[in-house]
DNA sequence: TATAATACGGACAAATTTATCCGTACTTGA
DNA sequence: TCAAGTACGGATAAATTTGTCCGTATTATA
């Protein structure tokens, strides 16, 4: 595992938001699990994008920063299955009006970002 | 400049939004021009734990994305000034459910965030 | 008995972002 | 004229995130 050696600040409640958000994969996992996604294979399948070590790597954050729990059944073969938590879920409406914003502007920001 | 070499993706509305608030200073940067504090020289002061450099690029980067604009006075000494752009207005109503979502759970946050 | 599916992780390379160190040009005030 | 203020930028180093390549173990199926 990689260790900061910067301590992270976060001043204001953005910051906190930006902080369990950031994460290329982050959103996509959130959204896949939101909406019945939920097992690591399914998601490495939702998102073939990313690479699975990628992906494991996000969702343990996510899991840490206390956004998905992780529950392992105890059946062979193995089952994995991340469920959002209650801070989770608070997250979701946030999400859509963020998402909300984005595609209202997308035709303008999507010519900007282009770089 | 740096050049990237992969293509950034923004499949839904949230990776627009990270896209253009991605970046350690931005939200800072957005905030204090919002609340008034628009020149370089008082941005840098206002946050001094970013250095020039870096600001300048997330300064221009935030103009190349539409938030921002840059007016350059025509006087002696030179000045300069930040405001936000229409797009750039549209974005604070965000900001600020995010922040409120940030400070709401911030106790629960700040202790998972510790890495 | 090989092949594919389930799930996980170490070590390292590549890409990207952030920070540091240098320098420019002009103007004001001591 | 010298120090400090305004503002900006190149080159490169350090920090961080993302991706690649290797490997583990178990079980079901052909």
């Amino acid at each position: 595992m990689y260790e900061r050696k910067t301590p992270v600040t976060v001043d204001c409640g953005l910051h906190l938001f930006m902080e369990v958000m950031n994460g290329k994969w982050k959103i996509n996992l959130v959204w896949c699990v939101y909406n019945g996604i939920k097992r690591p294979g399914e998601l490495q399948r939702k998102i073939p994008n990313a690479t699975r070590r990628v992906l494991e790597g996000q969702l343990k954050q996510l899991v840490n920063h206390g956004i998905l729990s992780k529950k392992n059944y105890d059946v062979k073969p193995l089952k994995v299955e991340y469920n959002l938590t209650e801070l989770g879920e608070s997250l979701i409406p946030i999400i859509k009006s963020t998402a909300k914003w984005g595609e209202e502007n997308r035709e303008k920001l999507e010519k900007l970002i282009v770089e």
